[in-house]
DNA sequence: AATCTATATTCCTATCAAGGAATATGAATC
DNA sequence: GATTCATATTCCTTGATAGGAATATAGATT
């Protein structure tokens, strides 16, 4: 049942971080590290378990790899982000992230969801 | 993060199962048996992880074990259980324990959430 | 081609959860 | 008080996951 697959990424709070980021749009690993503040096999490995099961998609870009939210999420996978942002909406936690977020943003607007100095613009 | 604890009770098939039926009000071991048609030992261990983690509440009654969601639920769990109860009325699984459950409704009235034909009817 | 950078993978260990078998408990009944 | 019934707990084995250290990879740069 993919609703249990669903669950699964999201009982660890690591990987609801992610997942709280990328709500916001998306993002590469390198970001990731300098928001959540782990280790980068940390940030890796969790990406790729999200990965697997379909929670997020990522697409190289140079020596980047972003990672975003699926572009045609399945219903379960929708409504369950949905009440993950509800959620999330109150934890000091993941308003910490996002705060963390904001103040990359003007990189970002620059240089695309890589945003680090050498990257080129994404496309997107 | 009671957030974690939430996801890691949803992300097992017969949990989910257990909470789908509460959804429909309380009711006692012998009949989530009964609709889950898993062993007894099955049943039990997972509502003893529920109530663990706050997603049931119990009360014995004579020699049942009434299960119920809780009666004030944090609004993580309420949301989540909202969540729930949307994305499993799609799945047959779900559908067909609801089926089950219906099959029982007379006794229920009769009787109360518990139903064995040797209970006393319920107080609520 | 050698190097550098960003990211992924492997290997290891520790913890946790699931399921079944057997057993324990607590309340009711004889 | 012994038995019965409904349910819980313990013990065991197995598989999954988390995290860190070390290493591998793929693309960019020199």
């Amino acid at each position: 049942m993919e609703l249990i697959r669903i669950y699964e990424c999201l009982c660890d709070e690591t990987r609801l971080r992610l997942l709280n980021i990328l709500a916001q749009g998306p993002l590469c690993v390198c970001h990731f590290q300098e928001i959540l503040r782990e280790p980068q096999v940390k940030i890796s490995k969790h990406l790729a378990y999200l990965r697997s099961r379909g929670l997020v998609e990522c697409e190289r870009q140079g020596n980047w790899m972003i990672y975003e939210l699926p572009a045609k999420p399945s219903r379960e996978l929708r409504t369950n982000l949905a009440c993950l942002q509800d959620c999330a909406r109150e934890h000091p936690a993941f308003q910490r992230d996002l705060a963390r977020l904001q103040k990359l943003a003007p990189k970002l607007a620059a240089t695309g969801p890589c945003g680090c100095a050498t990257a080129k613009p994404a496309a997107r």
